[in-house]
DNA sequence: GTCCATTCTCAGGAAACCTTCAGGGTTCTC
DNA sequence: GAGAACCCTGAAGGTTTCCTGAGAATGGAC
């Protein structure tokens, strides 16, 4: 039978703790709401001392952390803690336009950054990919990669096949089929995947995910048997039809 | 069936004990932090006193001495150290415009000098071959040159080979090579190859990351198959063109 | 100083990508 | 069965990203 990946409910023994730090409450809050869904134990703070302080006793595996703070820049918050003794990932946020300044440097030691705006997907899948390089969690070679039926999704690689054969995806796509197997067997409607998929400013309507859903099918369902399915009303599925 | 160097995380059951001395935290924490990702136990030091008193009970394999310390300078205090015993490698730290007699000598008994600003691809190159030299690590013959498919990289030779080939490549160029190759089979972003492979005071932008990707094309891919593949959005990714 | 290799910037053009839109098909409701 | 809602897909435009060549700047060797 299949191993459909039940992905966003994991909630493993040992819950990942996650500090989020923004100051816009609206940031911090979409983010954690998110986190907490699929399965990390999450606390926020707004500014670089709050951090701090929170850090102390939260003691979390990993910061998601705005370049941009209200008392002082991220990356002094990130040196303080890590002089601490914290061994920490951190995952920062940064203005588009904020140009590279100063983030030059950012992936040194594991670490990453995401542009503002960003999609939750990719933040998560950022995350966790995050989490895996400082080792934070448990790793097989085989964790970075999402299956279902026969589709094999690689986050390291960025690799997709279908039955063995290799399916070239476009970022959006490749964003859109990972939340789709993630959520394997569950319906999403089109606004979850607006949410999750597109970036969290976009004004566009659903009729984009119409589209993507067509491109996908187009490459991946050109297989037998097709997994993308439509549920009039509700949304999409990914799912292997069985009997009938 | 390749044998992709997985290379920032090897933690090898006996780890190297690093003890990196710099007055500078900025640059101290960049190194540190960055040797610890790829897998060496770490400390650091700001002073000469301070170095010889961790060195006293850390024991380090190999020091990251900075030659001009606050108190004393980096020959001082490596001396004190073989004085009292120690046998361990230096890989000492100096401005470029400061490379004086003294560091000449450095490369005679093994040890090296590294000048600021450097890139961390080199650092680690450099330290690497240190810990071999000195035989702080078991090491083959082999161990010194990297291989993905019909490519070869000598770290001692600094040669590269494709099919036999030799192929003559300049300095960013080789490092570009190797940390592709390091990495191979899965991808990096354009900002983590500004990280390893230029000097960490580099403000440019990732346009030349492309442009040196683009150098490197027209020197080893030139034979078939192409290794090194763009995907678009993400960063580039050194692999064997295995789909259908 | 001159020569040469190397590094870096810049800009044109090509390719890939994202988004919108509209026609036409399908399914549901009554 | 008719109308409405919903959905699929192709086309087209605008945008972003990428590749590459040309030339300026740098620095080392002689």
């Amino acid at each position: 039978m299949s191993t459909p990946a039940t992905a966003t409910t994991t909630p493993s023994a040992s819950q990942q703790r996650i500090l989020v730090v923004d100051d816009e409450s609206s940031i911090s809050d979409l983010i954690a709401t998110s986190l907490r869904f699929v399965g990390f134990d999450v606390r926020t703070a707004a500014t670089g001392s709050e951090a701090l302080t929170i850090a102390e006793e939260f003691k979390p595996h990993a910061l998601i952390l705005d370049v941009m703070l209200p008392d002082q820049d991220g990356f002094e918050v990130c040196r303080q803690l890590r002089q601490d003794g914290h061994s920490v990932g951190v995952l920062f946020l940064t203005a588009k336009d904020a140009v590279d300044d100063k983030i030059a440097g950012l992936t040194i030691g594991g670490d990453d950054y995401v542009t503002k705006p960003f999609s939750l997907e990719e933040l998560v899948a950022r995350l966790r990919a995050l989490l895996r390089r400082i080792g934070a969690v448990e790793s097989t070679v085989d964790d970075e990669k999402i299956r279902f039926a026969d589709l094999e999704l690689d986050e390291a690689t960025h690799e997709v096949r279908r039955a063995g054969h290799l399916i070239d995806l476009s970022p959006t796509e490749f964003l859109l089929l990972r939340y789709l197997m993630i959520n394997a067997d569950r319906v999403v409607s089109k606004s979850q995947i607006l949410d999750h998929v597109w970036q969290y400013d976009f004004r566009g309507d659903a009729g984009i995910v119409e589209t993507y859903v067509s491109y996908l099918r187009k490459k991946i369902d050109i297989y037998e048997p097709a997994l993308i399915h439509t549920v009039r009303g509700v949304g999409y599925r990914m799912r292997i039809p069985s009997g009938k």
